[in-house]
DNA sequence: GTGTATATTGCGACATTTTTGCAATAGTGT
DNA sequence: ACACTATTGCAAAAATGTCGCAATATACAC
């Protein structure tokens, strides 16, 4: 039995399409998505509505099976890997200064581990390292350069 | 003459009314309010409009005089965004995850720079890094946990 | 001060995003 | 296969954010 259906079970809910669509697309992301990127990435012959993607975020969310960022983004967590380290899953917002679009880094997570022990060693109580906002120049501006 | 009048004046726009209620009010906050929340505690005889809210909280972030957070939230920038010292200039933001305040983590500049060469090392696009914004626990919630 | 140019405003209308009520549907356990 | 009810799609409503425009307020020259 795979994780999703693990956690409904537990709490006596129930495994539906729907879920199990949008839990599945997630999981193959490494960038989070909002629920209206997730609604719009559902396969076209989906019968999702985009109202049973706000709550089935939400639900996921209460199962502690993804997280919601700052910005209104969800990715899974993967807390999987290391006990010791379960923030580990930072995501990095480069802020474009030429066209003002945003866009996530991608999270190479060795060095992003070591990034977060460079900031936690700053300030004793910097405990949880969700988001680090960055700006500088976009993929596709850097392409006209 | 204040921060915002310079700041205004450098770039020939005008000291309003609305503007001076709106700074003014994220003058004295510890935490850092949306659009809605500065319209809500503008003074109850105020005539400002939301959507100037909403204009010149824009402006200001462009004037680098606050800082937009991902969760929509606004701050004062406490210290100064000298054009020319942009570079060496790296403020890191801790948005505290228990009060919604915000406040600078001390800069130590030598770690900085180990910092940004580590984020840089994440893409080669990320040129001009100003500002990282983190989520973390403020130094005064932390004395109470 | 007075006058002029125009940036800014309040207002209403519109666009977008998120939430909710409800009857129909689809999982679940027996 | 049945019954129970959590969940869904849909539509409507709330909440949030943006825009156009005529009226106004600000800055500046004289």
């Amino acid at each position: 039995m795979d994780k999703l259906s693990l956690a409904l079970k537990s709490k006596k809910l129930r495994v539906t399409q729907a879920r199990e669509e949008i839990f599945h697309l997630l999981s193959e992301q490494t960038k989070s998505m909002n629920a209206r990127e997730v609604y719009k990435n559902l396969a076209k012959d989906s019968q999702t509505d985009l109202a049973s993607v706000y709550r089935n975020l939400t639900v996921f969310e209460e199962l502690g099976l993804i997280h919601k960022f700052p910005n209104g983004g969800y990715a899974i967590c993967e807390h999987d890997h290391e006990d010791s380290h379960k923030h580990h899953h930072v995501h990095i917002i480069n802020h474009c200064t030429q066209c003002g679009g945003s866009e996530e880094v991608s999270n190479h997570s060795d060095k992003i581990c070591r990034l977060v022990r460079e900031l936690k060693s700053f300030t004793s109580n910097l405990t949880n390292v969700q988001e680090i906002v960055v700006q500088g120049v976009c993929s596709h501006c850097s392409k006209w350069q």
